[in-house]
DNA sequence: GGACAGGTGCGGT
DNA sequence: ACCGCACCTGTC
């Protein structure tokens, strides 16, 4: 893989290992639009950028190109991690790889983070996009034609429990303003010095943030590749692939130590692909 | 109309 | 510490 910057935008040549489409579409993120083209508008805090896939190349185009590089994580070698995960792996793991082995693991940012996952709980990714463009589109500033910031702490604190209801927040709405209302209070300040369980003791007394929102926090904007979020899905898979029989709420850990620091993509790869499975029939 | 998908909070033990 | 139930809304 090699990275150009340009004056407006990066480009990255002999991509194999960053299938755009397959990165934003696993339930990492929730603001993202496919344009009439096949190409993305990507938003995060308050920045927007697009983002084209062809052949092997990927461009990504907008300010703060040094705010989507990390965003993209394109100083981290994929192809390495898929190898190494290959290689522990038996011929299913190996095969779920090979479907996945595109996807990369996001630096997102950590207040649009907790909140958008938030929603997420006990929800389904159309409907949490859906709230997410509403709840910006309301109480975000403007950015570009169409598209807002994602709001902040003060934004959602401040807002009338109105707001959540007409944005589909569900029951969803009370958590999120309690919840921003004690980010402002400081509840989750010096999180980053923190180690994975001290840091989601303090996530979980968040309202509304158990341990799957907790851990997707943590690999997806605190960079905790060793966590494994399990939600329905990737218990289908562990029932599936795995002889060993854990209780639900001790899957994460297992899976965690089975593939550590590589855990979390591991996790990517697994959720994408069943969902495929899903989606197209059994392609085993 | 009614079942269903999907994590967390809460009340009971 | 652990279990069972309520929760909001879109879709079939």
């Amino acid at each position: 893989m090699r990275i150009l910057h340009t004056n407006d935008s990066i480009v990255i040549e002999d991509c194999r290992y960053f299938d755009v489409q397959a990165t934003l579409s696993c339930g990492q993120l929730f603001r993202y639009h496919q344009l009439t083209d096949n190409s993305y508008v990507v938003l995060s805090a308050d920045k927007m950028c697009h983002i084209s896939h062809n052949q092997d190349t990927v461009t990504i185009t907008g300010s703060d190109r040094e705010y989507w590089h990390r965003y993209f994580d394109l100083d981290t070698n994929y192809e390495h991690k898929c190898n190494v995960l290959m290689q522990q792996g038996d011929d299913n793991i190996q095969h779920i790889c090979q479907v996945g082995k595109g996807i990369r693991i996001l630096n997102q940012d950590l207040e649009e983070t907790i909140i958008s996952f938030i929603i997420s709980a006990n929800n389904m990714i159309p409907r949490i996009k859906n709230t997410v463009a509403k709840l910006s589109a309301t109480l975000g500033t403007p950015i570009a034609d169409g598209y807002y910031a994602f709001p902040t702490m003060q934004a959602l604190a401040d807002a009338d429990i109105e707001v959540y209801n007409n944005a589909g927040c569900g029951f969803r709405g009370k958590y999120i303003k309690s919840s921003a209302n004690m980010i402002l209070n400081g509840a989750i300040d010096g999180i980053d010095t923190l180690d994975n369980d001290n840091a989601r003791q303090l996530l979980t007394k968040l309202v509304g943030v158990g341990p799957k929102v907790a851990n997707c926090i943590l690999l997806f904007a605190l960079s905790r590749g060793d966590v494994v979020p399990v939600d329905t899905w990737i218990k289908k898979v562990y029932h599936k692939y795995y002889e060993a029989q854990h209780k639900d709420r001790d899957i994460s850990q297992y899976l965690s130590q089975l593939w550590g620091q590589n855990a979390g993509l591991m996790q990517q790869y697994m959720f994408y692909f069943e969902r495929s499975v899903d989606k197209l029939g059994n392609i085993l």
